[in-house]
DNA sequence: GTTTATGCAAATTCTTTGCAATACT
DNA sequence: AGTATTGCAAAGAATTTGCATAAAC
């Protein structure tokens, strides 16, 4: 008996794989845009519980597994950390919100050069935003 | 008959400075940090009605005049831009949202190179958030 | 049998709007 | 008079919690 693709993922990151974080890491993992807890609900046919939803994403962000992005619009929208378990350099890529269609766009390839703060922040996390019209919008095709 | 410092910041933006909107205006230049519509209504001795208040704002923003913030708490933070009348290079400094006490630094003397994005992102605004724990959280000071 | 996960309902919190009353020009 | 501003009340929207049931171990 093997596992999915889905258990692994939570395995791997000691999160017991239970039928709804299967199904929302299935969703998670599909995705190419950060989502919200309603884009979820939507993507699951409104079959699972938000609040159900909402536990699961506590989890994933708990574990640190996601990253929680603000993009100005006012829900939270959640994506899967690309390294394994940790937020770390390599995920910190910035985003870009597109203020005409809502979708949020991962810079993957863009790098941001390390920023010295003044002594005594101790950063444990950032949240680089871009805002403005993405490259689809720009050219009418969305 | 001379105007206010609050008057003055209104009437050279092209505002009409309104009694509420100096009040606002006032609390905002006083202010050392972003602060939210619920700072300000207790700021303000809870004597302006919130609808009011974020009408200010609201117009404040339309006008440019503000940069709204989102740290992560659920609510939005507000802050005078730093530049006269419109967005520009020079706003983009970045904040520090310390998980500790809540407090957001704006990081005025920390400047963000510029980050090239691929083709066909049109950036009309930025905002760069670092999260961690604050120097004076940090010394268990505050 | 105890712990964990889930669904339902509702509470919370923050933001936003409708509308009547007031103030301004 | 006519427009703009304000306060009060309530609507909306998203997040979060309480609790009872169901599932897992």
């Amino acid at each position: 008996m093997s596992y999915s693709v889905e258990e692994n993922f939570l395995i791997s990151r000691s999160i017991k794989p239970t039928p709804n974080r299967v199904l929302v890491v299935r969703e998670l993992l599909r995705a190419t845009h950060p989502i919200s807890l309603g884009d979820l609900e939507e993507l699951l046919g409104y079959t699972m519980d938000k609040a159900s939803i909402f536990r699961v994403l506590e989890l994933l962000s708990e574990k640190e597994v996601t990253h929680v992005i603000e993009d100005g619009s006012r829900s939270l929208k959640y994506e899967l950390c690309h390294s394994e378990g940790h937020h770390d350099a390599s995920d910190q890529h910035p985003h870009f919100y597109c203020e005409r269609c809502g979708t949020v766009y991962c810079l993957d390839d863009v790098t941001i050069p390390a920023i010295p703060l003044p002594a005594g922040y101790q950063v444990k996390s950032t949240n680089f935003m871009f805002k403005g019209i993405c490259p689809k919008c720009s050219e009418g095709i969305s």
